[in-house]
DNA sequence: CAACAGCCTGGAGTGCGCTCCAGGTCAAGG
DNA sequence: CCTTGACCTGGAGCGCACTCCAGGCTGTTG
């Protein structure tokens, strides 16, 4: 059960400071232990739930859903809601590679089209 | 060679009468036609560049980057740098599928531990 | 030719997710 | 001890991409 200084969290996660404080501050980060002084003091869990509140955020879920999914998880009879929102996140995630994947055969399109002119005027 | 009132334009490519005059007032827009009296008259040609615009919005271009293009469309000695700008935005969509793709593990294994306990209590 | 839906402009406002700031406190090294 | 860099709080500010508004003109329809 190691502890983390802030400056070591942020290295550990990516989030700035500002982020995490942030993130207490609107309830995505909850119980952080305090030195007597009041500066924070992470925990392994700690670290371990800002990897899911990463994941989350990285696969463009708005910060509301965020609080929900953290509020369902001070609640340990939640589990089939926690899942169906994740259920639910992962098809919105899927359904957005799609659309880039979609979007990225336009992209090639015109790619193609700016090469073939290329083409020419490189063998004029 | 259709012409297309405003309301028209928004049916037919999904962007709201705000959006398309906002996006003309930055130069994303430019050339389209006009009443005798002063409203809009979009060309098939705007259409067709308008369908560009929402495929490159769609697949995370910022605003400040499609201007550069439609810069660089307005000058038709620019065909390499066009190509190059769609070449490294098309990198960055292919980044953005494969980090979701990734995170997309993440979730799977989540959601799959909160079946388990599913499973535990359903057949309890 | 009157009505009325649609469109115009410039500019202000919105929502999201941070990010920065002022003015102070804390804690580890010398 | 004393310094000094890390950290604290509450609150204001920012960048992006729109979105809305007031007040007024347009143009098709009966």
């Amino acid at each position: 059960m190691s502890r983390f200084s802030p400056a070591q969290v942020v290295e550990r996660t990516g989030f700035s400071l500002d982020t995490l404080r942030y993130y207490e501050r609107i309830g995505l980060l909850d119980g952080i232990a305090r030195t007597p002084g009041g500066q924070r003091v992470f925990s392994d869990d700690d670290i371990a739930w800002l990897g899911i509140l990463r994941c989350l955020r990285d696969t463009g879920m708005p910060i509301a859903q965020m609080q929900r999914y953290a509020d369902l998880c001070r609640d340990d009879t939640t589990m089939a809601e926690r899942l169906a929102l994740l259920e639910e996140h992962d098809r919105e995630v899927q359904r957005r590679i799609d659309e880039l994947q979609a979007q990225r055969v336009h992209l090639a399109g015109k790619m193609d089209y700016y090469r073939s002119l290329d083409t020419r005027s490189a063998t004029a």
